[in-house]
RNA sequence: UGGGGAUUGGUGUAACGGUAGCACGACUGACUCUGGAUCAGUUAGUCUAGGUUCAAAUCCUAGAUCCCCAGCCA
C-alpha cells in the first residue's frame, strides 16, 4: 500500500526495500504484530502485518520544548515510513536530562504529534507502536553500566567536567585520564555510590574505555552517566545518575525493537558510537542466551538524514525559547512562531504539513526551503476545502443613491453567493444586499493609476454577487480622508450577471469585481482580525549582526476592525468538519483566515493564516 | 590543522555508465463574477581540473566550497 508509487524513492526507502528482500529485520510474528482480534483498521493492519517484513520506526524527541516545523519532517518521514510498510511507529520520550525537561512540553509534543496524525497509539492507530519513555528503562540501562564495566569496557572516572574537556586531547593529539585503568570492582563500588547520591554533582562520571586517541571524538572515552540531583518529570527522585545520550538512545531503540532509527545528519559522527555500545554489550552474549552474559539484544540501524531549515524562520529550540521567554512573542502558540502548535492555532492545516514535507523529499543535502513552499502548500489545500466568505477588513461606507428607484429604500435583497468555486456540491448561501455596503478602503481610489480596475469616480465595477455600481461622487471628512462614497446601481445586473446588450448591441464590460458587506446594523458582524506577517524580515535572521533579533518584522502581527457577512456568526451546512476543531474560510479576495482561541460569540477573533496570491499588489509596488 | 558528511536551473528534487527530467518560483498568453483558481507556453542546471570509456551528473585522481564534531546537552 505504497502511497508513493509514482514518486522516486528516496535513500531511505531503498534501503527498507533492501532490507526487506533480504529479510535482515526478520517478519512480524503473532506476539509482535499486533491485535490481530481488535476491529476496524488496528486489526486489519495486524492481520495483514503478520508474516511479513519488519519496519518499526520512531520518534524520540527531548521534552525540552514544542516541537516546530522541523520535527514535522522527522514525524512525517517516520510516521510515512510506518504506514507505506505496514509497521509500527513509536513516540518516545527522550528525557534523559531532568534539568531541562518538563511534563508541560511532554503534553505538548503529545498533542502537536497526534494533531500531524501519526497515531502511536496501538488502540487506535493501525501502525500505532506505542507511546515509551527513556525513563523508564533507566534501570535496564544501569545493569548494561555494570555489565560494560565487568568487562572492562568501562570505568568510574573522577577528574572534573573541565578536566576532562582539557584531557580530551586535539585532533592530531590523544586525550587522556588517569582513571581509565581502575580495576572494574573499584568503578563498581563507585558507580553504586554514584546512583545512592553518595557523591555530588560533577565529582565522577562513568565513562567508557574506547580510544583517547580517536579522530572521532565521540570515542575518546565518551560519558556513560552523570551525577545530576534533580527531580525528573516522570522518576521523581528514584535516580540521581542519568544516562547520556548516546549511552542511552541505541539502548531505548534496542528495547522497542526498532527497525530504522532515523536522526539527522549531525549524529552521523555518533553512529560508531550507538553501534560500538550495543556491540558491546553484545560481546560474550549468546543467540539463545547461554553464557554469562545471557541473550544478545536487538541491533537496530541508524540513518541520518538532512533536517529542515527554512528562509524567514529561526528553528533553533534554544532561539525559540528566547522569544517565548523574551516576550518577543506571546507564547509558544503564538501564530507567528514555527511552532506546530504556532501553525495550528495561525490556521494551517495538517494536510499541509504533509503536503511541505513530502514536497522537500529526503536526502543527505542541508538545503534550505523557501518559505513560500510552506505558505503555498496551505493556499493549495485550503483553495480546494475553505469555504468562502465576504468581510471588509477597513471598511468605507457605500451608499447607492437610487436604491429606491426599485422600491422601498430600507428593501434587503438576499443574494445567492458560491460557497466554494472549487467544489460545487457546497451549493449557496445568501449575503443581504441593502442600501448602504461597506467596501474595503483600498477598493476605491480618488484618482486611480493606470491598470487599477476597481472603484473611482465616474467607474464602474461588480460588486461579487450583488450588483454593477458606478461612482458619482464621495464625501471627505475635514481631515481629507473619504469618508462615504455615493454610487447608482444597474438593477439589470442583478446577482452580479452581465447587462443585456445596449441599444447598439454593444455589451457592456466591467474589469473589476470587488467584495462588499451590508452596513445595515441587523447584518453588519463586527471583528476583530488578526494580520500576521512572517516574524523575520530577513531571509536568514540573525545573518548581519549574528543576532536573530535584529532582523525581527516591526509589523509582524496588525489588527483589523472588519466588518463580515452575517453568515459567519453561525457555522454554515457548507462548512467541512475540520479534525482539530478549527473554523476555517477565506475571505474572498484577501486570504485564508481561522477562528482564534480566543474568539467569543460576541467577540469574534479571526486570524489570517496566509494572504492570497496578489499579483496586482506586487504590480502597484513593483 | 584531524575526522565525518555533502555539492544537479533562482529553490527543492530525480536520473544508480546510455535522451539531464519533475515540482515550486519567475515570465508570456488564454480564460474567469476572487487581480484568486484553472489551462497553455517560455525560462534556466550537473562545483573545478584532469583521467577511464564508444558513452560520465554517475567510475578514478586531485582540488574548491559548505555543514557537523573537542558538553558531565540532545
Amino acid at each position: 500500500m505504497s502511497e508513493s508509487t509514482d514518486r522516486p524513492r528516496h535513500f531511505i526507502q531503498q534501503i527498507i526495500d533492501a532490507d526487506n528482500a533480504s529479510g535482515k529485520w526478520g517478519r512480524w510474528s503473532a506476539s509482535d504484530a499486533g491485535d490481530t482480534a481488535a476491529p476496524g483498521p488496528v486489526g486489519d493492519a495486524a492481520r495483514a502485518r503478520l508474516g511479513k517484513p519488519r519496519v518499526h520506526t520512531r520518534f524520540p524527541p527531548e521534552p525540552n520544548g514544542y516541537l516546530h516545523i522541523g520535527h514535522a519532517k522527522a514525524i512525517c518521514l517516520n510516521f510515512g515510513l510506518a504506514r507505506e510498510f505496514n509497521g509500527k511507529f513509536n513516540l518516545r520520550f527522550d528525557d534523559t536530562n531532568p534539568a531541562k525537561e518538563e511534563q508541560e512540553f511532554v503534553d505538548a509534543i503529545i498533542r502537536d504529534v497526534k494533531w500531524l496524525g501519526a497515531d502511536f497509539d496501538p488502540a487506535t492507530g493501525p501502525h500505532g507502536g506505542g507511546l515509551f519513555y527513556a525513563s523508564n528503562y533507566f534501570d535496564r540501562m544501569y545493569a548494561w553500566a555494570i555489565e560494560l564495566i565487568r568487562k572492562g569496557k568501562a570505568y568510574v572516572c573522577e577528574l572534573s567536567a573541565d578536566e576532562v574537556s582539557k584531557r580530551r586531547g586535539t585532533p592530531t593529539t590523544p586525550g587522556t585520564s588517569p582513571f581509565r585503568d581502575r580495576p572494574a570492582s573499584e568503578s563498581e563500588r563507585l558507580i553504586a555510590e554514584m546512583k545512592e547520591g553518595r557523591h555530588k554533582d560533577g565529582a565522577m562520571s562513568v565513562r567508557a574505555r574506547i580510544d583517547m586517541g580517536s579522530p572521532n571524538f565521540n570515542l575518546r572515552d565518551p560519558v556513560l552517566y552523570r551525577i545530576v540531583h534533580e527531580e525528573h518529570h516522570n522518576t521523581g527522585s528514584a535516580w540521581c545518575i542519568y544516562p547520556m545520550y548516546d549511552w542511552a538512545h541505541g539502548f531505548e531503540d534496542s528495547l522497542e525493537e526498532i527497525t530504522h532509527s532515523i536522526c539527522t545528519l549531525e549524529f552521523e559522527n555518533h553512529r560508531p558510537l550507538y553501534d560500538w555500545f550495543i556491540n558491546s554489550v553484545n560481546e560474550g552474549r549468546t543467540d539463545d542466551g547461554s553464557g554469562p552474559w545471557g541473550k544478545k539484544i536487538h541491533h537496530p540501524q541508524q540513518i541520518e538524514f538532512a533536517k529542515l531549515l527554512f528562509t524567514y524562520t529561526v528553528l533553533s529550540k534554544r532561539n525559540l525559547r528566547r522569544m517565548v521567554e523574551d516576550r518577543i512573542v506571546q507564547s509558544w502558540d503564538d501564530p507567528r512562531m514555527p511552532t506546530l502548535s504556532g501553525y495550528r492555532r495561525r490556521g494551517y492545516t495538517r494536510e499541509s504539513i504533509w503536503a511541505l514535507t513530502e514536497d522537500v523529499g529526503v536526502t543527505k543535502f542541508d538545503s534550505v526551503i523557501d518559505i513560500l513552499r510552506m505558505e503555498n502548500a496551505c493556499r493549495d489545500h485550503l483553495n480546494k476545502v475553505a469555504p468562502r466568505r465576504m468581510a471588509v477588513l477597513d471598511p468605507v461606507k457605500v451608499v447607492i443613491t437610487n436604491w429606491a428607484d426599485a422600491g422601498d429604500p430600507a428593501r434587503v435583497e438576499w443574494m445567492d453567493a458560491v460557497n466554494n468555486p472549487e467544489d460545487e456540491s457546497k451549493g449557496t448561501r445568501k449575503v443581504p444586499f441593502t442600501r448602504e455596503l461597506y467596501i474595503e478602503r483600498e477598493d476605491f481610489m480618488e484618482e486611480p493609476p493606470r491598470k487599477f480596475f476597481r472603484l473611482a469616480p465616474g467607474a464602474e465595477v461588480r460588486l461579487r454577487y450583488g450588483y454593477w455600481v458606478r461612482c458619482t461622487g464621495f464625501k471627505k471628512d475635514p481631515s481629507g480622508r473619504i469618508e462615504e462614497i455615493h454610487c447608482t446601481y444597474d438593477p439589470q445586473t442583478r446577482g452580479g450577471d452581465n447587462p443585456p446588450p445596449g441599444p447598439d448591441g454593444v455589451v457592456r464590460k466591467v474589469k473589476g469585481t470587488i467584495h462588499w458587506v451590508s452596513a445595515d446594523p441587523r447584518h453588519a458582524l463586527r471583528a476583530e482580525v488578526r494580520l500576521y506577517d512572517r516574524l523575520f524580515a530577513a531571509e536568514e535572521p540573525g545573518k548581519r549582526t549574528g543576532n536573530f533579533v535584529d532582523d525581527l518584522n516591526p509589523r509582524s502581527l496588525s489588527i483589523a476592525h472588519a466588518v463580515l457577512e452575517p453568515a459567519l456568526a453561525s457555522v454554515g451546512p457548507d462548512e467541512p468538519a475540520w479534525e482539530d476543531g478549527i473554523r476555517r474560510f477565506q475571505f474572498e479576495r484577501h486570504g485564508y483566515f481561522c477562528i482564534d482561541k480566543d474568539s467569543k460569540e460576541s467577540a469574534m477573533v479571526f486570524n489570517r493564516t496566509i494572504g492570497l496570491k496578489d499579483s496586482w499588489g506586487k504590480e502597484s509596488k513593483g
